[in-house]
DNA sequence: CGTGCGGTTGATCCGAGTCAAGCCAAGTGG
DNA sequence: CCACTTGGCTTGACTCGGATCAACCGCACG
């Protein structure tokens, strides 16, 4: 994890041409005219896989939105220990309006395309458009329960019930029911995630498999074979 | 903590004649003329300790402000584990417009009383004002940023270091260094923010008394002697 | 063919949970 | 006034779940 800080980041200065803004969740409520104008001040920017876009307590530049690609949100203590605060998906926001310093790092599991606007651009911008900064705040409060949910996994939640909860929420997210589902992250972000230690992981994943509740056909995928078992195992 | 069940809420329907809106964060950038609309558009609530404004799973019809008193933000398991997610002081803004359900229960610890507004009535309201949808926004992301501090410590710190968190948030929150903290929340509610037992709490609490970190003159307050080792103890 | 990386499995350890007893201050009622 | 209860808190003995340490597997890749 910590081999992954990189010097410099790939930015590719162009004006985002090719973007229509209107894969973004954000953007969902603006006018066809709006969008353009507001894509116009976006720039093209690609992270390799392990590359960090926002340090946390540095000055937090730009905000921006995924275009493609995954990427993580973490804190850390200083011996190294880290958690992942949440996962970005492509359309998702990044990055935090209205204040100077981010709190967290913004790094890339895989290549990853954004469109990243200077932060005081988008706020300007924002303070235009009502329409966006509703958007954004509901955005917000999603995130916020998100985040709200992860607390009482936290707090409260064993290492089984983290891990069934992780694959239950991973398989609603994605996909129909019984199809595999695709696993984007590895046994140590998914450790990260849930507060835990890969090894544990491992084992919790194990016993799913082995009490018949999941399949693992390889690494990167998983299948749901019991529903109801797997909801159990997650807790209330 | 199941003992808090109440059946009814207190409710007092008047108008909301005496509160000036001033005195609510959201309402810092809105002008005067507005803030006097605004207020009549809500109603004085009364909660009793113990009572419970908003359940989780249920229709939340109503957001509001906290004019005195304290109350919690908790999401549980069905088997009674309590996690505390977050704690609402006077000026607080509660609830979640724009979405029809809540996510999690808000109590009051301490007798308080409230300006509430029906949902539907804010939201519109909101919709007329930027400026307090944009105070809302900004609030938001103050709350997303502390809920991910704490993701941190549930997931990664020992129970030495949420403790020794807690202590030195709230005396960061509140006074002068030196002077003595008051800490409104009983054990079993500090050990329901940071995700252990009331033992551990009590036990943690008086390893840092006898290191001579801290003093605890009585059961509702605190000192801190050393506010270096306070640091240390809390963890980068 | 080795080498490295991600993952699994096993043995052991330790921190926090559990269970139980007791403390202390504030009621409550005879 | 004292006996008794009650609730919040502390402390001790013991247990157990998950961390730690270590070995090993399997596959991709130079």
């Amino acid at each position: 994890m910590l081999s992954m800080f990189q010097p410099a980041l790939s930015t590719r200065p162009s004006v985002c041409t090719d973007c229509t803004a209107r894969e973004f969740s954000i953007c969902s409520a603006l006018p066809e005219a709006v969008l353009g104008e507001f894509a116009a001040l976006g720039r093209n920017q690609i992270l390799r896989a392990g590359e960090t876009l926002l340090w946390e307590d540095e000055d937090a530049l730009v905000v921006g939105n995924l275009r493609s690609g995954l990427l993580k949100l973490t804190a850390s203590l200083d011996d190294g220990r880290e958690q992942i605060l949440g996962l970005a998906f492509p359309g998702d926001f990044i990055g935090r309006p209205f204040a100077t310093r981010a709190d967290h790092r913004v790094t890339a599991l895989t290549d990853a395309t954004l469109c990243v606007f200077r932060r005081s651009v988008f706020e300007s911008f924002a303070a235009d458009h009502p329409r966006l900064e509703h958007a954004l705040l509901v955005r917000a409060f999603d995130e916020l329960e998100q985040a709200r949910r992860w607390l009482l996994l936290l707090g409260r939640k064993s290492a089984s019930e983290r891990v069934a909860s992780l694959l239950q929420e991973l398989a609603q997210r994605q996909g129909k029911p019984g199809e595999p589902v695709q696993l984007a992250i590895t046994r140590q972000q998914m450790a990260d995630l849930l507060g835990l230690t890969i090894e544990t992981v491992s084992r919790k994943l194990t016993l799913l498999k082995r009490a018949g509740v999941i399949a693992l056909p390889n690494l990167r995928s998983f299948r749901v074979l019991d529903r109801e078992r797997l909801a159990d195992e997650a807790g209330g």
